[in-house]
RNA sequence: GGGAGCAUAGCUCAGCUGGUUCAGAGCAUCUGCCUUACAAGCAGAGGGCCGGGGGUUCGAAUCCCUCUGCUCCCA
């Protein structure tokens, strides 16, 4: 142990230097060992373009904390980090600074673009990756992967090869999200709704033959000019009669039918619709059904085409107030109403999402949900917390078929190849894809000019989906040595906002190419929201700056801080306090290691007060360990940190050393502290997952170290039996006893330094006699005489009586009222066990061992009674 | 409109298949202490008809029904 420990614990030195250690001695990398058992976290990899926030500051502490337990407990621990190429983001990333730059997309064309691209990824991206090392994430870096790198494109591209020759890829024209800003279709679970206020128009339809009109509440006005046809329920009495007949349809004076299906809520505006087959799903779906015309009259970007026949050109939400003005001109307009309805909005660009007519790529989603779903419903796969497990089921059961084609350039391109006639091949490259023709169609004189390789690029989930295989190059090589030994992970951590998205589709993945699952245990964090509950956003400028909060609180404090109030799947309130907190704890056991690494030494056995306070701390220590193994095993990771928290703090600071605490000035004997230094020991390496930094420091300084040893891969401590019966006992003792002399103490104020004297303790609890050393020096009292019958004044506990000395005064009113109250709870609660005990079902329905504890409830609450009524006759 | 879930102390939550004086933890609050590792600390205390109503049971915070209020997911 070194001789000088500093005063103040000195975060950001220590963090980075420890870092810099671990890294230098290659702690985090792992390689297959047959020896061991394999534990592998794959990091959900953040957007290349991501700068490190609130959600990245728990999900990566937990998969940490994860990591390094495993790791400590011998495994064969590997945490593989990496980015994700987020095609959409990126992409609009890059276009924007292009602009800035005064370059345009189109111009500069793909190749060029893609130039570009790759440039700003290598500056900036990965950027969130240097910033998780200041969180202390053990990642296993050499292994750092990005799923745009050319292994796993080529994953992907095989994958689709695959999907597509199984038939489960195919290329049809459907209604898609569409993203007028991104200019690309998006999945349905990129769209994201929300509630907003908007108008009802009722708009007045021209019947034929003069007979008036029809009124139509529609929130669209601007795509009135697509209306193809009117809707009414076959049984509305109101529109039956018009049902064949023709309406015209207002600013277009087209006319069309008037139908009817029963998919109309009659309740819903006028109960007539507009079908609008070009800019609704519904509406498309009744155009379908009834053969109605497509008239398309939005462009992609939004604005209306040349369909439109007016206002061509002007953005949706111009022509709406337009075509709304243009209405009321011609007195077409019969009222506006102000409605709450769900509009769905992009994830990525947060455009108005168009409903979309477009020719995209799909994958049957059928047959790969089916497995997914039942390895969830039979527990191959866990959730934490299982509640999601309805959620997901919910999901897989009504799952819809995945647009996987993006227009984008960022991204891996899908592998189709358009002859001129349209015939389509598919090969992960333009050579193979020359071949099929060769080959199936027998067109030898084909080349490369006469295909053109589909511009799309795929939807960046269809390379996440891979992940967990691909990172382990599971699909160029399935046999290796990597995929065959960390293959199926075992917990993923993420977001529940993605469970469909990422989770659900790797686990299809997993069953499609490995027949396996991707790994066991799913974590659902929640969301970090600030004190309000408001989410945390960039907009809202509630979201502290993560580095910030490390360079504030150091890393240790922030992860504390993170853990402390995060159950799984629950939502994070956060509030700096939580930080404030963590490093206070850090401070704490920093403190402590001053304590234990500054007394003065000397050769001497220990006492009997000691050696019980070691037996009692160990006990302690294998209590909590248990607990917390058991709460490891079910996720409740932050359950499992108050456990050690209070391990450190309550009993190891505020009980043990205290009680093993020399007077000042004196050295403390040389046996006590070698078992206080090993105690020490077991808790840092107890705590370290939790906070790798303060615990590694302290560990060198505890002890000699080897050059190149770290607690990372210490050992984690091992369950012992537990000491319950000393346990009990001296929890008996504190309570009543202990904190009794404190209470005494403060209602009488009297001070800590004072030593208490001439206490008494009944005959009959003689039992106590071993602990009372203890009482002595944590209450400051002289020794206890012990007394058949007690003198001064009495407190009377359920296994123990003492007294104080005093001269002869009358309770005050206040301590009355107390032990009356106290006395009036004990009758009740003597009452209800005996009407309990006196209770034949109750005797011969209830476990007998129940029966026992309820007899003993009886003669313990009597015991008191007759205690307290003593006290109070006195 | 369909589905999942929640309601326990001022706040955030725990309380597993009913039974340990079961009504708990952390934070916050209050009281007293600058006690010799730590005031970023120490020693204590107060605070809840477990959302309302009904039922099952010897026994309900826990199981069932219902009402009310909220959240999330999907359309």
């Amino acid at each position: 142990m070194k001789a000088e420990i500093s005063k103040n614990y000195n975060p950001s030195e220590i963090e980075s230097r420890w870092y810099q250690y671990w890294l230098d001695n290659k702690l985090f990398e792992s390689k297959p060992n047959p020896e061991k058992e394999a534990f592998a976290i794959v990091i959900p990899p953040p957007n290349v373009t991501g700068v490190l926030h609130m959600g990245h500051m728990l999900n990566n502490t937990v998969q940490d904390v994860l990591v390094r337990k495993a790791r400590m407990e011998g495994k064969e621990a590997v945490w593989v980090p990496g980015t994700d190429h987020a095609s959409i983001a990126t992409e609009a990333k890059v276009v924007a600074l292009l602009k800035e730059q005064g370059l345009d997309k189109k111009q500069l064309g793909r190749e060029k673009f893609l130039e570009h691209a790759f440039a700003w990824k290598e500056k900036y991206g990965g950027i969130i990756l240097e910033q998780l090392k200041k969180l202390g994430a053990s990642c296993d870096w050499s292994r750092t992967r990005f799923t745009m790198e050319p292994e796993l494109s080529k994953a992907v591209i095989d994958v689709f090869v695959d999907l597509y020759n199984k038939g489960l890829i195919y290329r049809g024209v459907r209604m898609v999200n569409w993203d007028p800003l991104g200019l690309t279709a998006l999945s349905d679970e990129e769209v994201i709704h929300k509630e907003v206020r908007s108008k009802l128009y009722y708009v007045r339809y021209e019947l034929e033959n003069a007979q008036g009109h029809l009124t139509v509440a529609t929130t669209r006005p601007e795509t009135i000019m697509g209306d193809t046809a009117l809707c009414v329920h076959p049984e509305d009495e109101r529109y039956r009669h018009l049902i064949g007949q023709k309406a015209k349809v207002p600013l277009v004076n087209r006319w069309v039918n008037i139908i009817a299906d029963d998919y109309i809520d009659r309740e819903f505006g006028t109960g007539v619709l507009k079908v609008t087959p070009a800019h609704d799903i519904n509406d498309y779906n009744l155009g379908l059904k009834h053969k109605l015309q497509v008239i398309d009259v939005l462009n992609p970007d939004g604005t209306l085409s040349e369909a439109a026949e007016i206002m061509v050109g002007e953005d949706r939400f111009v022509a709406r107030k337009k075509a709304a003005k243009m209405l009321a001109e011609q007195g077409l307009l019969e009222k506006e109403e102000e409605i709450t309805n769900n509009v769905g909005t992009s994830e990525r660009t947060g455009a108005v999402i168009e409903p979309r007519i477009s020719m995209q790529w799909f994958l049957k989603m059928e047959s790969l949900a089916k497995p997914a779903l039942e390895v969830v419903e039979n527990d191959t796969v866990k959730l934490h917390p299982a509640k999601f497990k309805g959620m997901y089921r919910a999901w897989m059961e009504n799952v819809h078929d995945w647009c996987i084609s993006r227009q984008l350039w960022w991204g891996q391109q899908i592998p189709a190849f358009y002859m001129k006639d349209g015939t389509i091949l598919v090969a992960p490259t333009k050579k193979e894809a020359l071949k099929i023709a060769r080959d199936k169609y027998r067109l030898f004189a084909l080349n490369e000019s006469d295909i053109e390789q589909d511009p799309d690029v795929l939807d960046t989930w269809f390379s996440s989906w891979l992940w967990p295989i691909s990172v382990f190059d599971g699909f160029k090589n399935p046999d290796n040595e990597d995929i065959r030994y960390y293959y199926p992970t075992n917990d993923l951590v993420t977001a529940p906002e993605i469970l469909f998205f990422w989770v659900a589709r790797m686990i299809m993945a997993g069953l499609e190419y490995r027949k396996e699952v991707p790994f066991k245990n799913v974590y659902l964090t929640g969301i970090v929201r600030d004190k309000q509950g408001r989410k945390m956003s960039k907009s809202l400028g509630n979201s502290p700056d993560p580095l910030d909060l490390i360079a504030q609180y150091s890393a240790d404090g922030v992860r504390i801080g993170m853990l402390l109030s995060s159950p799984a799947g629950n939502d994070l309130l956060f509030d700096e306090k939580l930080c404030e907190q963590g490093r206070n704890f850090t401070n704490k056991l920093w403190n402590a290691f001053r304590l234990v690494g500054g007394w003065e030494v000397k050769e001497q056995e220990i006492s009997s007060l000691d050696s019980l306070a070691v037996s009692w701390m160990q006990a302690r220590m294998n209590q909590a360990l248990k607990e917390s193994n058991d709460l490891f095993t079910k996720f409740r990771i932050s359950d499992a940190l108050h456990v050690m928290y209070k391990l450190i703090w309550d009993d190891f600071c505020s009980f043990y050393l205290e009680i093993i605490k020399p007077a000042y000035g004196q050295p403390i004997g040389s046996s006590v502290l070698q078992e206080t230094i090993s105690i020490f020991d077991w808790l840092l390496r107890f705590a370290h997952p939790f906070m790798p930094f303060v615990t590694e420091e302290i560990w060198h300084q505890l002890g000699e170290r080897k050059s190149g040893d770290s607690i990372c891969i210490a050992s984690y401590p091992s369950e012992k039996v537990v000491d319950a019966d000393l346990l009990s006992q001296v929890s008996v003792v504190v309570e009543e006893l202990l904190v009794p002399i404190r209470n005494y103490r403060n209602s009488n104020q009297i001070s800590p330094k004072t030593v208490l004297e001439g206490l008494q303790i009944s005959n009959a609890n003689s039992w106590v006699k071993p602990y009372l050393p203890l009482v002595v020096k944590l209450g400051n009292t002289a020794e206890f005489t012990f007394a058949d019958s007690l003198s001064g004044q009495v407190f009377a506990g359920k296994r123990l009586d003492w007294s104080v000395p005093q001269e002869e005064r009358e309770l005050n009113a206040e301590e009355k009222e107390k032990l009356m109250a106290e006395l009036e709870y004990t009758k009740g609660f003597l009452l209800q066990v005996e009407q309990k005990l006196s209770n034949e079902r109750f005797v011969a329905n209830a476990k007998a061992d129940l029966v026992e504890k309820e007899r003993q409830k009886k003669t313990d609450a009597e015991a008191k009674i007759a205690a307290l009524e003593k006290v109070l006759a006195s």
